[in-house]
DNA sequence: CCGATTTCAGGATCACTGATATCT
DNA sequence: CAGATATCAGTGGTCCTGAAATCG
């Protein structure tokens, strides 16, 4: 039930800049770790990897992101943040910590800092046990 | 993140018994509150109105529930448990208890309250509010 | 007439499976 | 050859919108 409301408010936020949830795993995971493959943005987003096409393609008709043949490794694709793609990423961390502060209402500082220190604990449980890929 | 592992790990368990989580949430809710119309589930599980007609017929089909017109407001069906519903929640009961230890198996029984009644919280604030209803 | 209930038809996103072609 | 990458096609569940028919 959690899940779902938070969903609900952060998909109508995200709707107002024309973008969903994994638009914006893409952008963050290329400003943090820097151009990567699809692969590697299926990793590290947990975006399916037959699903990772169909965004980037998205991005890229956006003019967020760039997609270059890797020149060392000619099965992969090279994606890139383009300066648009910085801007929109700025703004959708801001949609986004406003989406949070929504979500959190009810929780005061210290609560939402525990809050995410157990999910925390959950996510990197299950991720370090590694789930099912293709 | 968590969410997303959460469902993996519920769905997988639920389809070894042939159900879905709407199917264990009307369940659970009519042993609660007793035989209810498709309105009141709705408000009490989350699931949209129109939604539960499909959920309601896949359950009257495996013998977990009926439908009957309600003699006192005609344009209601009354929902109720029949015994082998009842024994169909009781075998879910064990396996979404079982799926819970393993999604917070790196949690111990405190961390498991704390989570649990921060969780709470921000349901019931939106509960609260009120979301958005047809 | 207005409001509530049930039902149907459909859209959008997402989680997931499987197959294929290309390349290391 | 085995293994990785990108791509395409398709399924099913969930969340959500809208509209019709029936009844209070």
């Amino acid at each position: 039930m959690a899940a779902t409301h938070s969903d609900r408010i952060v998909n109508e936020r995200l709707a107002s800049a024309a973008a969903r949830k994994w638009h914006y795993a893409v952008l963050a995971t290329l400003e943090e770790f820097g151009p990567a493959s699809q692969a590697d943005l299926s990793d590290r987003t947990g975006v399916y990897r037959s699903d990772v096409v169909g965004v980037v393609n998205e991005l890229v008709e956006r003019g967020h992101v760039v997609r270059a043949p890797d020149p060392a490794d000619r099965r992969r694709n090279v994606i890139s943040l383009t300066p648009g793609g910085r801007r929109q990423l700025g703004h959708l961390d801001a949609l986004l910590e406003a989406a949070q502060d929504e979500v959190l209402a009810p929780l005061d500082e210290g609560e939402r800092a525990r809050l995410h220190q157990l999910l925390a604990a959950v996510v990197g449980h299950h991720a370090a046990a590694g789930w099912p890929r293709p």
